[in-house]
DNA sequence: TCGATACATTGACGATTGTCAATAGGAGAT
DNA sequence: ATCTCCTATTGACAATCGTCAATGTATCGA
């Protein structure tokens, strides 16, 4: 192996590793992959932004379907994903079932990219 | 379709487009899911993060196996994805191939999630 | 030149993913 | 109850992905 400096150990936060700060372990590392991996698709992201983008911060699945350009099943599949990553929480209105983002999660997400 | 206020439209900046702002086109998405794409493994992760706690900010490829834990070919094929989504470069010097991770790349992606 | 070392590429494999058609479940409306 | 509309689930398929063994390529030392 080449040689240079050992990698410094962690002199870090107490909440939310950061790909920035300390080298990750094995789960960590897993459980951030798991969130960017529902952001690693087109489809979701489009989603994500129609959400953050409507006035009342929701939007209902029959609403996706046109704009992101896929199948009602495809849409429903995707929201699932979302929302097991905790990115999106649908709620039941009659025949209805109205989406909204979480910030919090998504920040935290980017929190794991920076600052 | 339920009725709701329309989604508005951009009023948006020049440069970067973020989850946050209008509703992405395919395109954008299309982009950003594949930089978010070189996140969603923890192997590559963990790259990343040793290459941001190295001292020097390099990291040699035979560094990665033990630690992350896959074989020689396998980082190197986590390398290479790293590399065309832009987030690290390496630079051959002698028999060893030193990577660095680049945090304007890491960063943009980041503010495509917020600010 | 020859051998050893570090890294990249190829080929193959199982596992996961995105997609849709078909179907099921649930909630008004008649 | 029955019908209609909205959403979720299932099943199937091709495509992509992560992984490793084997091999190729490049560099240094002897």
């Amino acid at each position: 192996m080449a040689k240079r400096g050992a990698l410094t150990e962690a002199p870090e936060a107490v909440c939310c590793p950061s790909v920035l700060a300390a080298p990750l372990d094995a789960d960590e590392a897993a459980d951030m992959a798991k969130g960017f991996s529902a952001l690693a698709d087109p489809a979701r992201l489009r989603i994500l932004s129609m959400l953050a983008a409507a006035p009342e911060g929701e939007v209902c699945v029959c609403e996706f379907v046109a704009p992101v350009g896929k199948s009602q099943p495809t849409i429903s599949h995707h929201l699932r994903i979302l929302g097991e990553a905790g990115l999106v929480h649908g709620d039941r209105r009659g025949k209805w079932v109205w989406y909204s983002i979480d910030r919090e999660r998504l920040a935290r997400l980017r929190a794991a990219l920076g600052t």
